[in-house]
RNA sequence: GCUUCUGUAGCUCAGUGGUAGAGCGCGUCCUUGGUAAGGACGAGGUCAUGGGUUCAAGUCCCAUCAGAAGCUCCA
């Protein structure tokens, strides 16, 4: 006889083999029709199970109704939304192999492979599938199979993706859904659930793209087509999630970008390389002033590196080994250097290739051998000729002796040899070198995307040089930095992730008690300032872990800003010390820091952040002076000379148009104030102040409007002349 | 890089294999005005680029470049 605690408290007592409905029941009939699901929590576990699961003992029940607040609910419709999807898929395209379909957290997707190249214009028909299964109200009937006999099963069916699924799954039992009571006819699918009751829940559902995506996220494996839907317990709701999403677009930096005209990139120019326009311009220096700032009263010292540095620089960093495909191509300085990076590449695509053409680039890559040699010298090649396989070494070791030069990828080597450019001594430590750092990396043309994913940007770059007793305290101080900027800026809904090596892989530099140490650090002085921060395998640089401030931009996608890295390694690399009290020789920690990540990122983020309309501080145009009439053209003049004077940034726009479309259009350059000047005005010495969502603050005379501007800028909007206020 | 989609005036977008379009913006003139759009006239195009099919291509096919969404990557 389990015993059930309800969420206000409440117990009741149910027969044994009692299901989540019957608790339902017990409550009430009305409850018991509404209620689509459970969520149990039994032996400290919380789990979601379907309306008709058994009960497994005593335990806590919350009842899920179709509510479009409930996430729980939302999970099992949209869970359930994307069975649907996928038998509609099957239907109309025979030969489609299911893969993957989980719920997120404003949808589903349902991962597969067909034959058929699934577009927008075939949704309309996926979607009519849908709603018939859907108008048949077809239960989700739940059945358990032995894992040998199931696997015997999936195997007979074919898909090595399900397979796959089962294989990974947990347990004895293997548990399928049908949708529908007709065990063997209707569609089933491999599923450990749980799901809605039956389709009818499903009130309101919609495709929303079609998208590739490799077999359990690995480039090598097959690609297949995802299909990306959403569902909800009505259409309303469904209906206000498609105009939130309209809305959020209409905030992309990459929109507001052109209209405001803050930034353009050109193809000409490249792709991925941003041109500030000079409103945008504006807004970069108004930040960088504001972090130099910071970064003075914090102890900082700037410094400025070239924008280009020796191979050898990033050879020893490890820059060079670990990211050469994603940096532009090296500038070999000799004929020879280019010439062995030529073979080098063939050799690379001689590996790649299969069959005929195999054989085919082997011949080039022999007689292209042959011919650099007779050219440039003999590079020890010999018998090796014949084999890429065997070549490919022998070149690689000749490459790593050839020198030239490498767009900087970072800046910590430049700085770096700063620090090594005297002899330190511990009295010294910290040292904090600070550069706005411009640095150049070949990203993926499929990463490319408006201000956000560049090619080339300038971080907010800094090293700190400090002895292993200063570490923690000076990365509470850069957490603190961090906070206080993105605080300043009004960020609120921002987390912070501990980014940790991933011990499974190769690619972290350095040995493991060195790292330990560093993400200790970094959970020690995250903890002492008070942050909570999730940790993530996998997610430190190659040299060091790291925290992350990250943030999400206009359509939900997350993006890392500000960084914190504790680097142990890279001193190490370039054997860089000072002296200590004992007068012998130490290695000094490195922390690598960037409270705004990139001024590119960050302002692209900055823009969608404050949809386009900047605080006073960082707009491209502050004050718009806008005349009634050509009959105040003069006293106009003499406002807009006087804020000019007052160091504001100050449009006048005499124009012959009307007040109404000349504020509209001023309102729609997102301009703070906008101050109507007509006769009145001019009799009084005044300005008629609005601000850019239309609001009228009133008449101010000019001075204690230019008074309330200053206080505004100078207290970055913390403060206002109290007239202003209002607004 | 991969999958799918997209590329026409400064911007947003129509355009059925048969002479290149609209709205906004821009320029000139008229209008001298009070807070979201007064009027007239005008300038703007190698339809992303290069091939191909066709009597004929903005339209169909291929390649390249660029953009978007997702995947993968992100020092």
């Amino acid at each position: 006889m389990p015993k059930i605690t309800l969420p206000d408290g409440n117990q009741l007592t149910l027969a044994d083999g009692a299901t989540v409905y019957d608790v339902a029941a017990a409550i009430g009939p009305g409850l018991a029709r509404a209620a689509i699901g459970g969520a149990i929590t039994f032996d400290g576990n919380r789990q979601l199970t379907d309306l008709n699961a058994p009960l497994p003992g005593d335990c806590r029940i919350e009842l899920l109704t179709a509510k479009d607040d409930n996430a729980d609910s939302l999970y099992l419709l949209r869970h359930s939304t994307a069975h649907v999807m996928a038998e509609a898929i099957c239907k109309l395209y025979p030969d489609t192999q299911l893969a993957y379909g989980p719920p997120l957290e404003d949808g589903f997707y349902y991962d597969l492979h067909t034959s058929h190249a699934i577009s927008p214009p075939d949704f309309e028909r996926i979607e009519a599938e849908m709603q018939r299964i859907v108008s048949e109200d077809r239960k989700f009937c739940r059945y358990e199979m032995p894992r040998d006999e199931a696997m015997k099963k999936l195997e007979a069916e074919g898909n090595r993706f399900k397979v796959d699924n089962a294989l990974r799954a947990e347990g004895g039992t293997l548990s399928f859904y049908v949708t529908g009571e007709n065990r063997g006819q209707d569609w089933e699918d491999l599923c450990r659930g749980p799901h809605i009751p039956s389709t009818g829940v499903i009130k309101a559902f919609r495709i929303k793209q079609v998208s590739g995506s490799y077999y359990r996220g690995d480039v090598n494996e097959q690609q297949l087509q995802r299909v990306y839907g959403t569902a909800f317990f009505n259409k309303k709701a469904l209906k206000q999630y498609e105009q939130q999403l309209e809305e959020a677009k209409k905030r992309d930096h990459r929109l507001l970008g052109q209209q405001l005209e803050l930034f353009t990139i050109n193809p000409d120019v490249g792709s991925g390389l941003v041109l500030w326009e000079p409103n945008g311009a504006i807004v970069r220096t108004m930040l960088e002033n504001y972090v130099k700032m910071e970064l003075i009263l914090r102890g900082f010292e700037p410094v400025f590196t070239p924008h280009i540095g020796r191979l050898d620089l990033y050879r020893t960093s490890g820059h060079y080994p670990y990211y050469e495909d994603s940096q532009f191509p090296a500038l070999y300085e000799t004929d020879r250097g280019r010439a062995l990076l030529c073979l080098r590449n063939l050799i690379r695509r001689a590996e790649e290739e299969t069959g005929e053409r195999k054989a085919e680039v082997a011949q080039q890559v022999k007689v292209f051998a042959d011919a650099v040699a007779q050219a440039f010298g003999d590079f020890g090649g010999g018998d090796a000729l014949d084999d890429p396989a065997k070549l490919s070494p022998v070149v690689e070791e000749c490459l790593c002796h050839e020198e030239g030069y490498l767009l900087k990828p970072m800046n910590c080597p430049h700085h770096i040899n700063i620090y090594a450019a005297q002899h330190r001594s511990y009295r010294q430590l910290p040292i904090r070198l600070a550069e706005f750092g411009t640095v150049y990396r070949y990203e993926q043309s499929g990463e490319l995307g408006g201000m956000v994913r560049v090619r080339g940007f300038t971080q907010d770059d800094a090293h700190i040089f400090c002895t292993p007793d200063q570490v923690q305290a000076e990365i509470a101080s850069c957490i603190e930095l961090t906070q206080q900027v993105l605080s300043t800026l009004e960020f609120k809904d921002y987390r912070a992730r501990i980014g940790l090596r991933d011990p499974e892989s190769d690619k972290y530099i350095g040995a493991a008690e060195l790292w330990e140490q560093a993400e200790q650090n970094l959970r020690d002085a995250a903890a002492a300032s008070g942050l909570s921060a999730t940790e993530e395998i996998g997610e430190a640089a190659f040299y060091g872990p790291k925290i992350d401030f990250v943030v999400k931009d206009c359509i939900g996608r997350e993006w890392q800003l500000g960084t914190v890295q504790v680097d142990y390694n890279l001193p190490e690399r370039f054997k860089i010390t000072y002296v200590g009290r004992d007068n012998r020789e130490h290695r000094p920690v490195m922390i690598h820091r960037a409270p705004l990540g990139s001024m590119e990122r960050f302002v692209g983020i900055l823009i969608e952040h404050f949809a386009g309309a900047f605080p006073l501080w960082l707009a491209p145009v502050q004050v718009a002076v806008a005349t009634i009439s050509e009959k105040s053209d003069e006293y106009a003049q003499e406002v807009h000379k006087s804020l000019v004077g007052a160091g504001l940034r100050v449009l006048l726009d005499d124009g012959s148009d009307k007040i109404g479309p000349k504020k509209h259009r001023l309102r729609s350059r997102k301009i703070p104030y906008i101050l109507v000047v007509g006769e009145n005005e001019a009799a009084d010495r005044t300005v008629n102040v609005n601000d850019r969502d239309g609001a009228s603050l009133g008449t101010f005379p000019l001075a204690a409007f230019i008074e309330g501007c200053i206080l505004e800028i100078q207290t970055k909007g913390k403060q206002r002349h109290g007239a202003l206020q209002e607004a």
